[in-house]
DNA sequence: TGAATCTTTTATCAAATGGTAAAAAATCTT
DNA sequence: AAGATTTTTTACCATTTGATAAAAGATTCA
């Protein structure tokens, strides 16, 4: 048996690295765009820069494409993102989560937007990490939160709706970017993303702190 | 010239309102899904308990189908929903409004995500309405808030950034429905729009009301 | 009832789409 | 540089998909 570094990687070459970059960046893109179904094989292998032969070379079908990309967005966003210090300040906690969520929404709108589709079309592909990783997670931030509430840090409403409120707010500014820019032209995306923040910050401290 | 009823309705018969009735259900519930390229013909005749050249005997594409939603979506919805009275008590006001958005997730959650797919997938299709009409709405709204904040019945938040936080909260209750379903098992729906407009409305409320 | 009209089905089509085989080209290793 | 390996291209293929033509079946209305 050769030597092997990990297990899980089989030396990769320079070539392969590269290429492969280049196509999930171009699926990651095609998919949250279009969804799933919506998005071609031709299409991603035009933007990747390739031939769809050549695409496959590498993946050996559209479904292993996504779900390559659906994994990495599932480990890399969701479930980290999430966490809320039950020793901390909580009106700093949420403050953070906040502006972290939203410079998530900022930076990797892409990957906002797939989730949103995925979602839209009925989680098919993610329900596990759903129901399983995500909502472990949820509940745990929920318990955090009713802690907070218990010990008269935050105004008594309901935790479970309040993160609702969060992440519709935060993940509305990469899902509905379109639309933002449309409606506000003229303005550039860091004075957008700075004004955001101001307003949701400003209407949510106020709007949960302890009465 | 011979009578007729109105400018645009040639004469419908019974089956042809029935089969037009079927036919736009149907795709609505298939574009809102799964976005105009990742919907198919067939799915959507099946879906309306027809053939597929029977379809195209009521509409001559999938474009023609497409287009009659959304002039319905954006006729109905958006423009109607946004109305705030500038005379009125600010803070009943904005509370009615969400309310009113809120009510339309629950009640139309496939126009919502429709709206969502468009802006998702481009907005190509909209554009002309949303820097059309809807922007005037847009702006026009954000004129109330900038006289409200201005006259001190409503904190100084910036208005613009405001309404899309109400966009986001209410709407993510029709796009993330199966997301929130998931988290929230064993709720009924009645429950979970019961909850939700509680805490939106508390946030809201304390969160923009004049210091 | 029967002619005229409207609706549905059957049989197709061309283009697009996901995918494969195998040869050609490029790269790596020694 | 030669041989082995990896990468890319070319040429296909079977299905799916949006769409049409024309015949068959229903409805309507005189």
């Amino acid at each position: 048996m050769a030597k092997s570094n990990s297990a899980k990687k089989p030396k990769q070459s320079r070539i392969q690295v590269a290429n492969n970059e280049k196509i999930l960046s171009a699926a990651l893109e095609t998919f949250a765009t279009f969804g799933y179904r919506g998005s071609t094989l031709d299409q991603i292998a035009k933007s990747a820069g390739m031939s769809k032969p050549n695409l496959l070379y590498y993946y050996n079908s559209k479904e292993d494409i996504y779900g390559a990309i659906l994994e990495n967005i599932l480990e890399l966003w969701i479930i980290p993102l999430s966490k809320l210090n039950a020793d901390g300040d909580p009106m700093e906690e949420i403050k953070d989560y906040i502006i972290r969520k939203l410079n998530y929404s900022k930076n990797n709108p892409l990957s906002s937007k797939l989730f949103a589709q995925e979602i839209m079309q009925g989680a098919k592909n993610i329900k596990s990490t759903l129901s399983g990783p995500l909502k472990q997670q949820y509940e745990e931030t929920v318990d955090i939160l009713q802690q907070w509430i218990d010990r008269g840090l935050l105004k008594n409403i309901n935790p479970y709706h309040l993160i609702f409120m969060i992440w519709a707010t935060t993940q509305h500014y990469a899902d509905f970017y379109f639309q933002i820019e449309l409606l506000l032209e003229n303005k550039e995306s860091d004075k957008i993303f700075k004004d955001a923040q101001n307003t949701i910050l400003s209407v949510f401290i106020d709007g949960i702190k302890p009465e």
